[in-house]
DNA sequence: TGTTTTATTATCCATTTGGATAATTACAAG
DNA sequence: CTTGTAATTATCCAAATGGATAATAAAACA
């Protein structure tokens, strides 16, 4: 790192062309973790800045305000989410224009799942939307809208062209049920194998993901009464 | 309220015996309220004092602290929750030793659903428990296992003596599904209603009740593969 | 080469926050 | 009647917090 000082402290000024890494997703990266860890209150800008070893008016800088680092944060990887979703659910359809329901409902998880298991900060994302999925601050919800809702509109409406028997709201109300579910699960997997007083048999995430998708599948199939 | 003086204020020193509210109960309602609408974090000490009309300080004298104040809340009705599932499950188990699935969720449900229906402070009982359920500290976890493993172990063994064809191991991780699931609906029913592009029929409280209870339950049956 | 822009740290500031202590008043006990 | 105890408000305090401004240095541009 040429622009630091000999203690690791970068200089003020704009930093030497050598300089390689992009500070501004830097500060991302670890606003991520920090997020997920505490929700939205509970992280202080200034950890963050700390976190990510730069000066915490950069924050200010790159972002403006706590809000809008935040929304910043659930935009990245939430816009990355949602995009994956729809493009596998078309090359789905593609392949065969009824597909089951449990292909539907993979298709969902998939992205989530995958970028869980990417990394910590991809894990740190998960427990970030269960954090902002429990807040009914107008400011959260609209921004789980805007993300999130064209591609669960379209996951609704295919579900429902397989699921003839089943009214729309019916699926739409079971697909939250689904939402609610997963997003809880990922965030806490591991800390509750041990309600069984048998010997902790653990789980591969693979395993776990196919439990998922064949108990949410039953779930979808059930007849309306 | 006779230790009021004109403008509403009480005076310091011991109320008056005619005194009828017990202001710690006040308390305990208003900081439900307020860590139900801005999760632990984000709640100050002196909205709730502000909110039961009290001096902050009466919050130290009954509680000692923020996060003492917080596990009173908790507790509070977590403890009711959580015996009043057991005691609906038992009842269960004493008419038919081999009770429906449905009729299993459905007891673990009803405590909290009654709850929710009950007022703004049960409903936001549901919230703050959403929040917490959300939280990877410590503190968080702990209280949450204190307060409701109990009761949930045995839910999971019954149900798992009525399914034998399903491991227990899975019972436990299908509980787990359902009930993130459950908090999280519960939580913001109403505000996801809209995602079918049709007329946007109102459900009645009860006919959500059974449209999870007969989700839930055929997820549980789910054939293991 | 000189000047403007850009990225970065340094410093400062007002407000909020949780908590501590002191003052006050009604009731209880002797 | 006096002394103590319990419940309540008033005031105070230090630390934390988000944000604003100033200083600085490299790069871009003229």
């Amino acid at each position: 790192m040429s622009g630091a000082t000999q203690d690791g402290r970068r200089k003020p000024g704009r930093p030497n062309v050598a300089e390689e890494t992009d500070l501004r997703d830097v500060i991302l990266d670890q606003a991520e973790l920090a997020f997920a860890e505490s929700g939205f209150s509970g992280t202080r800008t200034r950890d963050v800045a700390e976190r990510a070893k730069v000066n915490h008016g950069l924050i200010r800088y790159y972002f403006g305000s706590k809000d809008a680092l935040f929304e910043a944060v659930f935009r990245r990887r939430g816009g990355v989410v949602s995009s994956r979703r729809l493009t596998l659910l078309e090359s789905l359809l593609a392949e065969n224009t009824a597909p089951s329901v449990e292909d539907i409902l993979h298709a969902y998880l998939k992205p989530q799942w995958d970028m869980k298991h990417s990394g910590p900060a991809g894990a740190a994302f998960i427990r970030l939307q269960a954090h902002i999925h429990a807040e009914t601050a107008e400011r959260a919800l609209k921004l789980r809208s805007e993300v999130y809702d064209a591609s669960l509109k379209r996951y609704i409406q295919t579900l429902s062209s397989v699921l003839p028997e089943i009214p729309t709201q019916v699926v739409a109300l079971r697909m939250a049920f689904f939402i609610g579910s997963y997003l809880f699960m990922l965030n806490d997997l591991g800390r509750l194998g041990d309600l069984t007083d048998g010997e902790t048999t653990h789980l591969e995430p693979d395993a776990m993901l196919h439990h998922l998708v064949r108990f949410f599948a039953a779930g979808m199939r059930a007849p309306v009464a």
